[in-house]
DNA sequence: GGATTATGTCAGTACTGTTGACGTAATTTC
DNA sequence: GAAATTACGTCAACAGTACTGACATAATCC
């Protein structure tokens, strides 16, 4: 594994650059971003023995009360065996409550508790101020500029599912109020 | 775990919102952008039988190359045995090579070879790609505006990690041209 | 020459994700 | 009403990425 063809091990001493017109400064900077973006609630959930996949479930079924397994995979993005576990502890733990479907008895709704809320503001707060922060001396256009970019970033076909903010309190996002 | 205090699992049917001053939609927006950005660069990983991590060294060695391994470690903020196994499968299918230091014969400078630099492109090319697409009616004003947000969003006291982009080439972040 | 530093490595563990398979209850379809 | 499908739960095995703790080696610093 040492002794190859030594010309294919010769160290390229030149840094890659926009030069391809690959956005390298963009790239790095979501990268740097989102590291410490996540790093302020992974701190507070070590305190409950959670993880990164819990404050997911638990933010999707804050914003989306009542959704049912099936849409949470689809927003997640991973598999019903990955989801069980993550699922089952904030359950045990009471953050979160199952009802069954009202037309479809097979379906379970998903609800947060008092005790589930709370924790996802709990979780929520710091990256809000961070955002807060970063967007100190922005105006609304500049907020909007933002909006716009990180809302073009997403698959085009999965757009929808941005959108899904449950009419009862908000009527922001929805166009209908 | 069935039948405790029936009070504490009783279901709030009420969306979180905006109300409490806490800005989920960019929250959610970003968690939603930076899920699809990081899916392009997956499946061509899966390929090599890489993961992502692969992917996070192989953009530093070839964004600056000669970094130590010290270095290194500091920018992915993970620990040394993290990175062991992910270097090392790297090194040994010739992606990267180590020299030793120059002034310190104990650094490991890590370079990529052509192979490196070329898989560092591809898997650049589509989250460039869909960068382009997202930017695509924006003007100047508007993409200084992202960048300088999510610049912003990162932690102050690492923000110098972002600037080192090696003179050679670029000389466009330096303001040293 | 002793302490510190940079790196490598071994062992054990945790979290999050995967695939495949199987079971149950409810709904839909014919 | 029987058969197929759907929604969900669960068991088992495994992979990738991270962690802590400990120890080894070589080079540098003092």
């Amino acid at each position: 594994m040492t002794d190859q063809s030594p010309a294919a091990r010769k160290p390229i001493r030149t840094a890659i650059t926009d030069e391809d017109g690959i956005d390298f400064a963009i790239i790095e900077l979501f990268f740097f971003a989102y590291r410490d973006f996540t790093s302020d609630p992974d701190q507070i959930l070590a305190d409950y023995g959670f993880g990164r996949a819990h404050h997911r479930v638990l933010h999707f079924v804050n914003r989306r009360p009542g959704l049912t397994v099936a849409e949470l995979l689809d927003v997640l993005k991973i598999t019903k065996q990955s989801l069980a576990r993550v699922l089952k502890q904030l359950i045990d733990t009471d953050h979160i409550v199952q009802l069954q479907g009202p037309r479809d008895r097979r379906q379970r709704e998903l609800y947060p508790t008092a005790k589930g809320r709370a924790l996802a503001l709990a979780l929520a707060r710091p990256q809000s101020r961070r955002i807060r922060a970063a967007l100190e001396d922005s105006g609304a256009a500049e907020r909007a500029s933002i909006e716009r970019f990180l809302e073009a970033m997403v698959d085009p076909e999965l757009r929808a599912q941005i959108n899904i903010v449950p009419a009862q309190t908000s009527g922001k996002r929805n166009g209908d109020h």
